[in-house]
DNA sequence: CCTTTTCGTTTGACATGCCAAACACCCGAC
DNA sequence: GTCGGGTGTTTGGCATGTCAAACGAAAAGG
């Protein structure tokens, strides 16, 4: 019945989940540290948004600051790191490459996704494609049978997957 | 680069989403109205808030009352609940039937994504699902294997479907 | 050495969304 | 008629997360 609460019950909000990809890439391209200018920079924010924000983060020991205002991740910000980009990989991989979403499409939700999708989810998820988009023959069976049965959804008089209700249809025609 | 702002770019957000889905759901068993405490109640949270919520959506134009006190949806309101609806559908039919996702985690996670995902990918999400679980032989016998080949994931040296790079394992190593 | 720029922080403001508590109102029981 | 319970609103408080603007300090340039 609360089931929708925890829409807000994750490890980290989308906030911070994006201030930690961004002080982890930019340690990439300056040595393994990141400066709130650089942070800022990246996500498209202020200096002063990312250093309240950081003043969380940092509390939550998540990444830490030296002696030289050099803001490093900690062990436990890098695993939540590593997990969100690989949970984003198996959402962004799957709508592109086995369900054919447009690449900036497929990009926008899974940038949405990475960090609600459980990470038992994930990587069922991460099973399939890989399984679909591999040389198994009825894996490639399937999906050619898949892509021909969708593309006539669109021409045919009935869905030849849904058969009568298919609210891809209903979708389109409400636009 | 500026993706991960589109986060808040929805149409509404979780909050109304529910709300709105509430006044759906207390219409349907009241004779289509809702209170402010029936909404209330369904969602777990204060008349106040709910007092308050409804000062926005209304504003939005999602919803109006009657000179009752009755809360309804307008068309566009009703319009929003079935496209969820349907989202929040295909997206718990295919983690539970295709990938198998435990029954309350399915329920979680697609209550999550159901209003971030794009109309476009849960269609596609939709007719996806409905050729795996459906009779056709090419979609039957590569469900079997999908499932057969995870299985023995779990089981295997090496995993069948990833072979030496199985992010599955790393996720289930470093908990 | 002095000026200008860059940088990080702080402040006050706004928006969403939650709570508890106080209030006003209406309606039904007594 | 009055009293109590249920209902809706308002108020003040908290938390997150954003902005612009101002401020101090350090770095860079002349």
């Amino acid at each position: 019945m609360e089931t929708w609460k925890q829409f807000d019950a994750n490890e980290v909000s989308h906030s911070v989940a994006h201030h930690l990809m961004a002080i982890h890439e930019a340690g990439r391209e300056y040595g393994g540290w990141a400066r709130v200018s650089d942070i800022a920079r990246r996500l498209g924010i202020t200096r002063g948004s990312v250093s309240i924000n950081l003043r969380n983060i940092k509390a939550r020991g998540l990444a830490s600051e030296d002696e030289h205002r050099q803001v490093k991740l900690s062990a436990q910000g890098l695993k939540i790191v590593r997990a969100i980009t690989a949970q984003r990989a198996a959402v962004k991989a799957f709508l592109r490459d086995a369900i054919q979403v447009p690449e900036e499409q497929a990009e926008v939700d899974s940038c949405k996704i990475e960090h609600l999708i459980s990470p038992a989810s994930a990587a069922k998820l991460f099973h399939l494609v890989r399984f679909l988009t591999s040389d198994d023959p009825a894996a490639r069976q399937a999906l050619r049978r898949f892509r021909k049965l969708e593309e006539k959804c669109a021409d045919a008089e009935t869905c030849p997957i849904c058969k009568d209700s298919c609210w891809v249809r209903e979708l389109s025609l409400n636009g």
